[in-house]
DNA sequence: AGATTTATTGAGATTGAATCTCAATCTCCC
DNA sequence: GGGAGATTGAGATTCAATCTCAATAAATCT
């Protein structure tokens, strides 16, 4: 995240808390700052032993927070099995995107698909849903990843590469 | 759920517990029963108070018996957002659905589309993942269902009601 | 049958994320 | 400066989920 990108981020997350009534303080600056620095996902926990002293946030701000930038549409919750949850600070770069989650090493690929816009507006109509929003989910196993060897967290064993996966 | 499909599910959660080397004790018959005696996504804090006295099991148990039964691949999970978890019993039943969850007030629908698998197979290979796996989420409002009267959550306001929504 | 092995269970302790409480502090506006 | 309202932080609390380990049960062996 280019510092320009960053500063655009923090007047968003300024005119959101502004909108509401709600003060821009150093310690919501300081969240918003580690939170869109880079594109990684995290867990509110995560983010504790990430400040520095000198912007320290106790835990309670830090959950408040989170719930205030996912209310603005800045941050998303995704949810991986086993009760996980992350947050994704990429909706602003790409707010189209979508996840693909391997079931076996919780690997999470973020992929954007036109078709599926479509597909998820048909079925969401016909079942009475409003086709506004964008959160789905995709679960599956990376074997394929891991012939490749491009699953870091995958315990097995490795087969030789293959060639890059194409659209079938 | 009839008896005759019950007492099938039965076998197939004896047939299973065996091929592992695992017994299929009264606790674990008890816990099948009343998982697949109805078609509920349920919590596995809500069985233990559903246990009758005479077939009381321990929520360590439960929660053994629950990981087991995914695993045998009869039970699923479904992420709700926040955090929240529940088992989907139905797979058996109907073995290609998804859901659809109303962000609004976490009402879950089961749908199948046929379209839905030909894209994720699509999605899937493309990223090298395999195409194995059927769980998925949709996320979605369900403002049209608001309107009709039929989300039972919904603390706002009623609109009048509109017509059976169809396939747009 | 009796002994041995292995799986199973349950009560309670433990973990860990997330939320809640509430007094102290800070900001904005008059 | 002073007051209203927003904000914060430390710690208590909640709750689901997991872990521990001694007691129990079922299957197998001799």
């Amino acid at each position: 995240m280019d510092p320009q990108s960053l500063q655009a981020i923090l007047g968003q997350a300024q005119t959101f808390f502004a909108s509401k009534g709600l003060r821009f303080t150093k310690q919501r600056n300081a969240l918003v700052t580690l939170i869109f620095r880079n594109d990684e996902h995290f867990r509110p926990e995560d983010l504790l032993p990430k400040l520095s002293k000198a912007h320290a946030v106790s835990r309670a701000t830090v959950y408040r927070t989170i719930a205030l930038l996912v209310e603005s549409g800045m941050l998303r919750e995704i949810s991986l099995g086993g009760g996980e949850r992350l947050y994704d600070p990429n909706f602003l770069r790409s707010p189209h995107h979508n996840h693909l989650i391997c079931v076996d090493c919780r690997k999470i690929i973020e992929f954007e698909d036109p078709n599926i816009d479509v597909m998820q507006n048909c079925i969401t109509h016909r079942l009475g849903f409003s086709p506004t929003q964008k959160a789905l989910r995709i679960e599956g196993s990376c074997d394929r990843l891991r012939l490749i060897g491009a699953c870091p967290n995958f315990k097995g064993r490795k087969k030789k590469a293959g060639s890059t996966p194409r659209h079938p």
